[in-house]
DNA sequence: GTCTATATGGCGATAGAC
DNA sequence: GTCTATCGCCATATAGAC
């Protein structure tokens, strides 16, 4: 592994945790045993380092979804297989999760044309395909969009819904909530084609 | 309006847009007319500060929903109406919601614990009896969360949603994305009871 | 309560040797 | 490609006058 790499490995999971001003140079250099000036020397600064780093995290999830597209099934055991391997990459990448999450928050439109039209495009796509399949008559952007966000959310608000009254230790299963979240959705398909 | 609270509102934006570390203690004071010392007068440190600022910014978040509790009206029309008013506060008050986003990022067990059994609770036990009427066999603390879950996404990644192919203008518009997410509950619903 | 002045240290970034 | 040393600046925070 190349000192670059080293460097942008570490850079994920400290930018991801600390944010962007969060971060500083030196703290980055002692964690991957460097100089500053030797980061330096790989990067021009440190914002092409961040930009370097977010498109180094989000690099090789394009292709993680491949065996749920490529697996036989309905278009119910599709959605199922989809949310359950969604739901895992966001618990076993938090980091990439949070990169995800900050990126978010910045919104920066340049980016976000990246993600949207680089990175996620193919897997949203899919997604679209599949819940046309599921939902002809319904708008499949909507949908789409719809499954992504149940899946982020309970994910991402754990923290604060485990503070809720009626919480549940399986609430935080992911096995629960893809269960959960594909009953939800294949419910209101159900009634709205009846 | 004290100088304290002049602080207090003028944090709430900055911290939103620029997070803990992105804001100086030189750029509040600056944006309040105020010296640095004089800020440090009304709060210890920055980090006292940045608490009292998240306390304030959700103080008077209580009572916006209480209109739709009051309404008369039945149990489908209260859950649009909830919907609506919940993307209607996430839209107009951005800060706030950047805010929020915000400490979901940092997560820290105790403020989530302040926000979930303090601020948060009284309007998620109301959304929870709510949605008991509409599905009583259901897990109400898991449909809740489907709620805001669905309502949160569509507002956070709209920048994102924007770059997908079968993007329309009308899905950044608040009531249709409100229609959008009723319709596919209170589908889902009626399936189950069927 | 607010100011000016300042202490102390960390920041991003660079120079130049090896 | 990596180092040590350093520049100039901005950060948080404080002292003490008014």
């Amino acid at each position: 592994m190349s000192s670059k790499e080293k460097i942008l490995t570490a850079a994920i999971i400290l930018f991801a945790q600390k944010g962007y001003s969060g971060l500083s140079m030196r703290q980055l250099a002692l964690a991957v045993d460097l100089s500053v000036a030797a980061i330096y020397h790989h990067f021009p600064d440190k914002n092409a380092l961040y930009l370097e780093t977010v498109r180094y995290a989000f690099a090789d999830k394009e292709q993680v979804f491949d065996q749920v597209w490529q697996s036989k099934g309905s278009a119910e055991e599709k959605l199922s297989r989809f949310i359950h391997s969604l739901l895992d990459v966001m618990i076993n990448d938090p980091n990439f999760h949070r990169l995800m999450q900050r990126e978010m928050l910045e919104a920066n439109p340049e980016r976000m044309q990246l993600l949207g039209q680089g990175v996620f495009n193919t897997q949203f796509c899919l997604l679209m395909e599949l819940v046309k399949e599921l939902a002809p008559d319904q708008d499949a952007h909507l949908l789409a969009s719809s499954v992504l966000g149940l899946s982020k959310y309970f994910i991402e608000y754990q923290p604060l819904l485990k503070n809720f009254p009626g919480w549940k230790p399986e609430h935080e299963m992911p096995a629960f909530i893809a269960t959960h979240i594909t009953t939800l959705l294949l419910n209101s398909f159900k009634a709205k084609t009846a």
